[in-house]
DNA sequence: TTAAATTGCTATGCCTGGGTAGCAATTATG
DNA sequence: CATAATTGCTACCCAGGCATAGCAATTTAA
């Protein structure tokens, strides 16, 4: 009924990244700052990284910066990375095809939030968010 | 991002009881008419007779049918059965204290479809949607 | 009386999201 | 050089949603 996990610590990942551009940051200090569980958060940047939306540096100091300007990165591309934007394309009720004939009593409802969401998604960038809210300290799920 | 298909499967067979009352229908029968895997059909059928939803008939020509009057079924009562109405009070971005002051980029547009959401199911019952939709012929996902 | 159809119940399996752990390779620091 | 800190990568574990299969008990039909 929401993001998965996945997606909402690449968001915040990113979003961080994006606030203090140009610096590297290793997942333990990432760890340290988001509250994100660190062997999970491993795999999660390892998955990023492959994906190209951030750049790992090895070695002693090394770290993950982002993996182009955070004005050219949509959010979309990251729900895109994880779950997959697919998701959004899905009848809350399990119907096959449902935005046409087939219409249930929560269609109306949830395909109105769904493409508000979508253009959220597919209008923002990382910069944008930056100066649309505010999400430095986390309070994320455990 | 959406109500599981167990919840989808409830809400279907719950809605076809509600149009043919007073029926005895077996699960073999419900499976033809709704086209729902029929051993996990069987598993749903029996969770939702636990919880009073639906009453059970054994022996041959048994079957199930609703476990109140229609019009005293709600859907929040069903998909309380099934995956729990708490799904609809989460921050979709996994925050913990959504509604309050933490606000994310997608808050706005998710609560107010959450809050449409949670009226439906809250204020609707099986007998109200009769009135409203018809999803007697099922074309649910595999 | 025997067989068929049914629910009640339990055990099992598969897949995916979330999470852990460890090893090799790389790089900086003492 | 030796060690510490790091990413890249892989293997594994667990829980829950979805699904299958089978057995016992009950009831009806032939
Ligand atoms: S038919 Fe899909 S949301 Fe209603
Ligand atoms: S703070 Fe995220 S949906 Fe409310």
């Amino acid at each position: 009924m929401n993001f998965t996990k996945t997606t909402s610590y690449s968001l915040h990942v990113l979003a961080y990244m994006a606030r203090h551009e140009n610096k590297i940051m290793s997942a333990s200090y990432l760890h340290r700052q988001l509250d994100i569980p660190y062997s999970y958060l491993r795999s999660v940047l390892l998955d990023l990284s492959r994906k190209g939306l951030i750049m790992g540096v090895k070695g002693r100091n090394g770290g993950f910066c982002l993996g182009r300007e955070k004005k050219d990165i949509y959010l979309s591309e990251i729900v895109n990375a994880t779950e997959g934007i697919d998701v959004l394309n899905k009848c809350i009720m399990g119907y096959e095809k449902c935005p046409f004939d087939n219409v249930c009593i929560f269609h109306s409802a949830w395909t109105r939030m769904r493409d508000e969401i979508l253009d959220i998604l597919e209008n923002t960038t990382l910069a944008d968010h930056l100066n649309s809210t505010d999400i430095s300290k986390s309070n994320i799920n455990q």
